[in-house]
DNA sequence: GTGGTCTAGACCACC
DNA sequence: GTGGTCTAGACCACG
């Protein structure tokens, strides 16, 4: 589920934290589901507990999670964050395009890049 | 022209780099323009000259300028960088549509960012 | 491992990346091997860290090591590396054997020199 | 005849050496003929004498030319410089077969770029 | 302890 | 004056 890229050079914290909020965000993890235990998932990935609990409390923090003393950390309701998430990725969004358009990419070739996903979320 | 952002958490180099690359591929600095020299811009922006030389040498690395020892550092033909950076773009847009859509983002809303820019474009 | 030669008048960060380049293609150095660290490694030749973390900022770049912050320099597997090698030494090579025939070396001499070699690389 | 590439991080003292030396040993220049006055040169390539003069002084050191005071500079026989030449490409040109080799080049490719040369020089 | 960034100040070759 | 290299020393985030 969770899995490390040592050449990735973002640290390694923010790697669990952005799997996490993607399982979260794409449904995998379902809302009041368990998170494994901050021991547990360290001890499976070879890495300090520090680093874990870092993730989960920038999880905590954006509302991903939240964790009950000497339960463990839960899975949230999907409206507690998806709309800031939306923002976000919406306002990322705009800019790249923008970019895109600059450096003399055609619109059509983003229409086709977009129609490919399209496709591919219909079928889902 | 150049400006830095000291809450923005890149490193300077790393800002100088992208505001240079974005002028350049705009064309608001045109082919074979001079640069400000190292230590000037250092100065102008009372930062460490070593700052701004390996900004330039990135800069110069990715195509977008050369810089001739004892003479300063100039603005490339466009040729030489902009599929590098179409490349670049391409694949960072990729990604994003992708996210935008796993976030629940309607093709739809995309759709109409592009078409905005469209206009502006076409306007231009 | 590595030395410097203070007579070349190469900068010393190029002498440290042609060295371990060497030493990777070589195989000397196998992959996922730890690099020296840079502070270790500018001690132990009695220069600066920084002209050690250029070489290496370099090596990176060309694929040879990948670093990770925090732990360290690592060897990369030879196939990420050995394509843009072969083509560097391949142009070399063409622009080399070309001044040999301008200047009137004979095309069996450098046969003879293939030769030599090409009994040795049969020996390994 | 001569030219400058202000893209080539060489020095412009270099290239025109280098430039002069291939005219010199490829026998586009023939002996004892009289080579571009500094001034001149300097002025047709908009460029400081200065930088011409060292490119002769080191012209004159390695025997390509030689300079009567008052007449100008005149190309050497071939037989005062072709040997040492020959000896420094013949040098390299064991060092890069030596590295092709180590990174895997096979020697038929090697043999293809000779052959192709080899062609040329017979057909020239 | 590790890599990554930055500063202040220096020297060099080139033009 | 210019870019290119190097030093000595510092601070940071990460694990």
């Amino acid at each position: 589920m969770i899995y490390l890229d040592y050449k990735d050079k973002r640290p390694i914290y923010e790697q669990v934290l952005d799997r996490f909020s993607d399982l979260i965000v794409k449904g995998v993890l379902a809302e009041s589901e368990k998170m494994p235990s901050v021991r547990s998932l360290a001890m499976e990935l070879s890495i300090n507990p520090n680093t874990i609990q870092r993730a989960y409390q920038e999880l905590e923090r954006s509302g991903y999670i939240h964790s009950i003393s000497g339960k463990g950390s839960f899975v949230s309701p999907k409206s507690e964050f998806i709309a800031s998430k939306q923002a976000e990725v919406s306002a990322k969004l705009d800019a790249v395009m923008k970019e895109a358009l600059d450096v003399g990419i055609s619109t059509e070739y983003i229409h086709n890049i977009l129609n490919k996903y399209h496709e591919e979320v219909k079928n889902d």
